[in-house]
DNA sequence: AATATGCTCAACCGCAGGATT
DNA sequence: GAATCCTGCGGTTGAGCATAT
Protein backbone atom coordinates (compact mmCIF):
# COMPACT_ATOMS: atom_id res chain seq x y z
CA UNK A 1 0.00 0.00 0.00
CA UNK A 2 1.46 3.29 -0.91
CA UNK A 3 2.00 6.29 1.25
CA UNK A 4 -0.78 8.55 1.58
CA UNK A 5 -0.21 12.45 0.64
CA UNK A 6 0.61 14.63 3.29
CA UNK A 7 -2.50 16.66 2.10
CA UNK A 8 -5.33 17.22 -1.13
CA UNK A 9 -3.22 18.89 -4.03
CA UNK A 10 -6.00 20.05 -5.89
CA UNK A 11 -6.95 21.73 -2.76
CA UNK A 12 -4.10 23.82 -1.69
CA UNK A 13 -2.50 26.71 -3.30
CA UNK A 14 0.99 26.12 -4.79
CA UNK A 15 3.70 28.45 -5.95
CA UNK A 16 4.99 31.87 -4.18
CA UNK A 17 3.65 32.66 -1.25
CA UNK A 18 2.00 36.54 -0.98
CA UNK A 19 2.26 39.00 1.02
CA UNK A 20 -0.84 38.62 3.12
CA UNK A 21 -0.40 34.76 3.30
CA UNK A 22 3.39 35.27 4.96
CA UNK A 23 1.43 37.44 7.61
CA UNK A 24 -1.45 35.29 8.36
CA UNK A 25 1.54 32.81 8.84
CA UNK A 26 3.54 34.56 10.24
CA UNK A 27 1.18 36.05 12.81
CA UNK A 28 -0.26 32.62 13.63
CA UNK A 29 3.08 31.02 14.60
CA UNK A 30 4.53 33.93 16.64
CA UNK A 31 0.71 33.69 18.29
CA UNK A 32 0.61 29.72 18.32
CA UNK A 33 3.67 28.24 17.25
CA UNK A 34 3.36 24.86 15.59
CA UNK A 35 1.58 22.72 18.46
CA UNK A 36 3.96 20.20 17.03
CA UNK A 37 1.43 19.74 13.98
CA UNK A 38 2.60 21.08 10.83
CA UNK A 39 -0.09 19.37 9.13
CA UNK A 40 -3.31 20.74 10.89
CA UNK A 41 -1.71 24.25 11.10
CA UNK A 42 -2.99 25.79 7.43
CA UNK A 43 -6.43 25.05 8.30
CA UNK A 44 -6.11 25.97 11.93
CA UNK A 45 -4.46 29.12 10.57
CA UNK A 46 -6.51 30.00 7.40
CA UNK A 47 -4.24 29.44 4.80
CA UNK A 48 -5.53 27.08 1.84
CA UNK A 49 -1.78 25.07 2.11
CA UNK A 50 0.28 22.10 2.53
CA UNK A 51 1.73 22.12 5.52
CA UNK A 52 5.00 21.02 4.45
CA UNK A 53 4.80 24.64 2.81
CA UNK A 54 4.19 26.28 5.45
CA UNK A 55 7.11 24.53 7.73
CA UNK A 56 9.52 25.58 4.10
CA UNK A 57 7.89 28.71 4.27
CA UNK A 58 8.72 29.32 7.84
CA UNK A 59 12.23 28.05 8.17
CA UNK A 60 13.48 29.56 4.93
CA UNK A 61 11.89 32.92 5.11
CA UNK A 62 9.79 33.72 7.83
CA UNK A 63 11.79 32.97 10.89
CA UNK A 64 12.58 36.54 12.83
CA UNK A 65 16.63 35.27 12.89
CA UNK A 66 16.92 34.29 9.34
CA UNK A 67 19.87 36.47 7.92
CA UNK A 68 19.24 37.46 4.24
CA UNK A 69 21.40 38.59 1.52
CA UNK A 70 24.85 37.74 0.28
CA UNK A 71 27.17 35.33 1.83
CA UNK A 72 30.61 36.37 3.47
CA UNK A 73 34.07 35.36 2.54
CA UNK A 74 34.07 33.57 5.77
CA UNK A 75 30.64 32.03 5.57
CA UNK A 76 32.05 30.72 2.33
CA UNK A 77 35.27 29.80 3.76
CA UNK A 78 33.26 27.71 6.66
CA UNK A 79 30.84 25.89 3.82
CA UNK A 80 33.82 25.29 1.68
CA UNK A 81 35.75 23.56 4.38
CA UNK A 82 32.70 21.55 6.11
CA UNK A 83 31.73 20.16 2.72
CA UNK A 84 35.29 18.92 2.17
CA UNK A 85 34.70 17.21 5.40
CA UNK A 86 31.06 15.88 5.68
CA UNK A 87 30.14 16.74 2.29
CA UNK A 88 26.31 17.77 1.06
CA UNK A 89 24.79 17.45 4.49
CA UNK A 90 23.25 20.62 4.28
CA UNK A 91 21.45 21.48 7.45
CA UNK A 92 24.69 20.44 9.36
CA UNK A 93 26.70 22.67 7.44
CA UNK A 94 23.96 25.68 8.12
CA UNK A 95 23.58 25.13 11.43
CA UNK A 96 27.43 25.86 11.77
CA UNK A 97 26.58 29.83 9.92
CA UNK A 98 24.15 32.03 12.42
CA UNK A 99 20.50 32.69 10.21
CA UNK A 100 21.83 30.59 7.26
CA UNK A 101 19.10 27.77 6.22
CA UNK A 102 20.38 24.55 4.33
CA UNK A 103 18.21 25.82 1.18
CA UNK A 104 20.27 29.12 1.34
CA UNK A 105 23.35 27.28 1.93
CA UNK A 106 22.51 24.89 -1.25
CA UNK A 107 21.78 27.21 -3.08
CA UNK A 108 24.68 29.03 -2.50
CA UNK A 109 26.38 26.27 -3.03
CA UNK A 110 25.18 25.23 -6.50
CA UNK A 111 25.55 28.40 -8.07
CA UNK A 112 28.80 29.67 -7.14
CA UNK A 113 31.04 27.77 -3.98
CA UNK A 114 30.49 24.42 -6.63
CA UNK A 115 32.74 25.42 -9.57
CA UNK A 116 35.24 27.38 -7.01
CA UNK A 117 35.48 23.89 -5.66
CA UNK A 118 35.95 21.88 -8.26
CA UNK A 119 37.94 24.47 -10.41
CA UNK A 120 40.59 24.83 -7.16
CA UNK A 121 40.76 20.80 -7.25
CA UNK A 122 41.14 20.46 -10.66
CA UNK A 123 43.85 22.73 -10.85
CA UNK A 124 45.53 20.77 -8.07
CA UNK A 125 45.37 17.44 -9.14
CA UNK A 126 46.49 18.45 -12.53
CA UNK A 127 49.49 19.25 -10.93
CA UNK A 128 51.72 16.16 -11.09
CA UNK A 129 54.27 16.81 -8.08
CA UNK A 130 57.84 15.45 -7.94
CA UNK A 131 59.17 15.07 -4.18
CA UNK A 132 62.48 16.07 -4.25
CA UNK A 133 64.59 17.27 -1.40
CA UNK A 134 68.03 18.54 -1.47
CA UNK A 135 68.96 16.91 1.45
CA UNK A 136 71.97 18.99 1.69
CA UNK A 137 69.79 22.07 2.78
CA UNK A 138 67.76 22.49 6.26
CA UNK A 139 64.30 23.53 5.74
CA UNK A 140 61.42 24.43 8.40
CA UNK A 141 58.39 22.73 7.05
CA UNK A 142 55.18 22.71 8.22
CA UNK A 143 51.76 21.69 6.22
CA UNK A 144 48.18 23.45 7.06
CA UNK A 145 44.95 22.68 5.22
CA UNK A 146 43.36 25.09 3.34
CA UNK A 147 39.80 25.19 3.21
CA UNK A 148 39.94 23.44 -0.08
CA UNK A 149 40.25 20.44 2.01
CA UNK A 150 44.27 20.88 0.20
CA UNK A 151 47.42 20.45 2.38
CA UNK A 152 49.58 23.47 1.79
CA UNK A 153 53.12 22.54 3.05
CA UNK A 154 55.10 25.50 3.32
CA UNK A 155 59.02 25.05 2.94
CA UNK A 156 61.36 27.95 4.25
CA UNK A 157 64.99 27.22 3.44
CA UNK A 158 66.81 28.24 6.67
CA UNK A 159 70.28 28.03 5.30
CA UNK A 160 69.24 29.91 2.31
CA UNK A 161 72.68 31.94 1.97
CA UNK A 162 74.24 28.28 1.11
CA UNK A 163 71.12 27.17 -1.48
CA UNK A 164 71.46 28.06 -5.00
CA UNK A 165 68.00 26.77 -6.77
CA UNK A 166 68.84 26.31 -10.88
CA UNK A 167 65.59 27.18 -12.06
CA UNK A 168 65.87 30.85 -9.72
CA UNK A 169 68.70 32.09 -8.08
CA UNK A 170 67.07 34.14 -6.05
CA UNK A 171 64.94 31.54 -4.56
CA UNK A 172 65.26 31.30 -1.05
CA UNK A 173 61.81 29.84 0.27
CA UNK A 174 58.66 28.98 -1.34
CA UNK A 175 55.25 27.19 -0.60
CA UNK A 176 53.69 24.64 -2.15
CA UNK A 177 50.56 22.70 -2.55
CA UNK A 178 50.29 19.29 -1.62
CA UNK A 179 46.58 17.71 -3.38
CA UNK A 180 44.53 15.44 -1.72
CA UNK A 181 43.13 12.71 -4.03
CA UNK A 182 39.91 12.37 -2.11
CA UNK A 183 38.92 14.91 0.49
CA UNK A 184 37.62 12.39 3.00
CA UNK A 185 40.69 10.01 3.38
CA UNK A 186 42.76 12.22 6.36
CA UNK A 187 41.35 13.60 9.05
CA UNK A 188 42.97 17.35 9.87
CA UNK A 189 46.64 17.14 11.46
CA UNK A 190 46.43 13.29 10.96
CA UNK A 191 49.90 13.81 8.28
CA UNK A 192 52.68 15.36 9.50
CA UNK A 193 54.90 16.31 7.17
CA UNK A 194 58.90 16.97 7.96
CA UNK A 195 61.73 17.22 5.77
CA UNK A 196 64.47 15.46 7.71
CA UNK A 197 68.31 15.28 6.39
CA UNK A 198 67.48 12.24 4.36
CA UNK A 199 64.69 13.29 3.06
CA UNK A 200 61.11 14.23 3.07
CA UNK A 201 58.76 12.51 4.91
CA UNK A 202 55.03 11.96 5.41
CA UNK A 203 53.82 10.61 8.91
CA UNK A 204 50.92 9.67 9.53
CA UNK A 205 49.59 7.93 12.93
CA UNK A 206 46.45 7.47 12.71
CA UNK A 207 43.97 6.01 9.67
CA UNK A 208 45.33 6.60 5.94
CA UNK A 209 43.30 4.96 3.27
CA UNK A 210 44.57 2.70 1.00
CA UNK A 211 43.79 4.59 -2.13
CA UNK A 212 45.57 7.61 -1.03
CA UNK A 213 48.58 5.28 0.20
CA UNK A 214 48.65 4.06 -3.60
CA UNK A 215 48.36 7.37 -5.00
CA UNK A 216 51.88 8.30 -2.91
CA UNK A 217 53.51 5.52 -3.49
CA UNK A 218 53.31 5.29 -7.42
CA UNK A 219 51.96 8.74 -8.75
CA UNK A 220 54.54 10.72 -6.54
CA UNK A 221 57.42 8.06 -6.09
CA UNK A 222 57.07 7.97 -1.87
CA UNK A 223 58.43 4.59 -0.28
CA UNK A 224 57.86 3.11 2.70
CA UNK A 225 59.84 4.15 5.48
CA UNK A 226 58.47 2.68 8.48
CA UNK A 227 55.57 1.00 9.40
CA UNK A 228 55.07 0.24 13.13
CA UNK A 229 53.62 1.61 16.48
CA UNK A 230 53.71 4.80 16.94
CA UNK A 231 55.68 5.57 20.59
CA UNK A 232 53.83 9.28 20.55
CA UNK A 233 49.78 7.97 20.48
CA UNK A 234 50.39 4.69 22.14
CA UNK A 235 48.40 4.21 25.47
CA UNK A 236 47.69 1.42 28.12
CA UNK A 237 44.25 0.66 26.37
CA UNK A 238 45.37 1.05 22.92
CA UNK A 239 48.36 1.59 19.84
CA UNK A 240 48.59 3.68 17.23
CA UNK A 241 50.49 2.64 13.63
CA UNK A 242 52.77 4.98 12.27
CA UNK A 243 53.08 4.99 8.81
CA UNK A 244 56.24 6.46 7.48
CA UNK A 245 57.07 7.64 3.98
CA UNK A 246 59.92 9.14 1.99
CA UNK A 247 60.17 10.66 -1.31
CA UNK A 248 62.44 9.13 -3.61
CA UNK A 249 63.63 11.50 -5.79
CA UNK A 250 66.18 14.36 -4.56
CA UNK A 251 67.36 15.97 -7.50
CA UNK A 252 64.66 18.62 -8.69
CA UNK A 253 63.21 20.16 -5.77
CA UNK A 254 63.87 23.54 -6.70
CA UNK A 255 62.07 23.17 -9.83
CA UNK A 256 59.11 21.23 -7.83
CA UNK A 257 58.68 24.03 -5.20
CA UNK A 258 59.25 26.72 -8.00
CA UNK A 259 56.01 24.95 -9.72
CA UNK A 260 53.90 24.72 -6.74
CA UNK A 261 55.01 28.67 -5.78
CA UNK A 262 52.02 30.51 -4.52
C1' DA B 1 14.57 46.54 -29.40
C1' DA B 2 14.07 41.69 -29.55
C1' DT B 3 15.58 37.32 -28.52
C1' DA B 4 18.56 33.86 -26.45
C1' DT B 5 21.07 32.29 -22.76
C1' DG B 6 22.55 32.03 -18.06
C1' DC B 7 21.82 32.67 -13.22
C1' DT B 8 19.39 32.83 -8.85
C1' DC B 9 16.59 31.15 -5.42
C1' DA B 10 11.93 29.99 -3.64
C1' DA B 11 9.32 26.15 -3.75
C1' DC B 12 8.21 21.42 -4.61
C1' DC B 13 9.07 16.40 -4.56
C1' DG B 14 10.04 11.95 -2.83
C1' DC B 15 12.36 9.42 0.51
C1' DA B 16 14.18 7.98 5.14
C1' DG B 17 13.46 7.38 9.64
C1' DG B 18 11.52 8.25 14.16
C1' DA B 19 7.10 8.54 16.64
C1' DT B 20 2.58 7.14 17.31
C1' DT B 21 -1.44 4.25 16.97
C1' DG C 1 5.06 -6.09 15.03
C1' DA C 2 2.66 -3.63 11.42
C1' DA C 3 0.58 0.32 9.63
C1' DT C 4 0.32 5.02 9.56
C1' DC C 5 1.63 9.73 10.59
C1' DC C 6 4.78 13.42 10.60
C1' DT C 7 9.12 15.79 10.20
C1' DG C 8 13.41 16.76 8.18
C1' DC C 9 16.44 16.30 4.49
C1' DG C 10 18.74 16.56 -0.08
C1' DG C 11 17.82 16.78 -4.99
C1' DT C 12 15.42 19.08 -8.51
C1' DT C 13 12.48 22.36 -10.92
C1' DG C 14 10.97 26.48 -12.98
C1' DA C 15 9.65 31.48 -12.78
C1' DG C 16 11.71 35.73 -12.87
C1' DC C 17 15.55 38.51 -13.54
C1' DA C 18 20.09 39.85 -15.61
C1' DT C 19 23.23 39.81 -19.20
C1' DA C 20 24.86 38.82 -23.83
C1' DT C 21 24.13 38.71 -28.71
Amino acid sequence: MGRAPCCDKTKVKRGPWSPDEDNILKNYLEKNGTAGNWISLPQKAGLRRCGKSCRLRWLNYLRPDIKHGGFTEEEDNIILTLYSQIGSRWSLIAANLQGRTDNDVKNHWNTKLKKKFLAAQNSYNNNSFTNNIDSSHDFNHNCTRNYYGILEATCSIVDSNTFTSHMDPNLTNSSFQFPLPSLMEIQENDAISSVQEDGYFMDFSSGISSSYYDNLVNDFDFQEKFIGSDPNYSSSSSNSTLIQLQANNIADFDQSIKGFEN
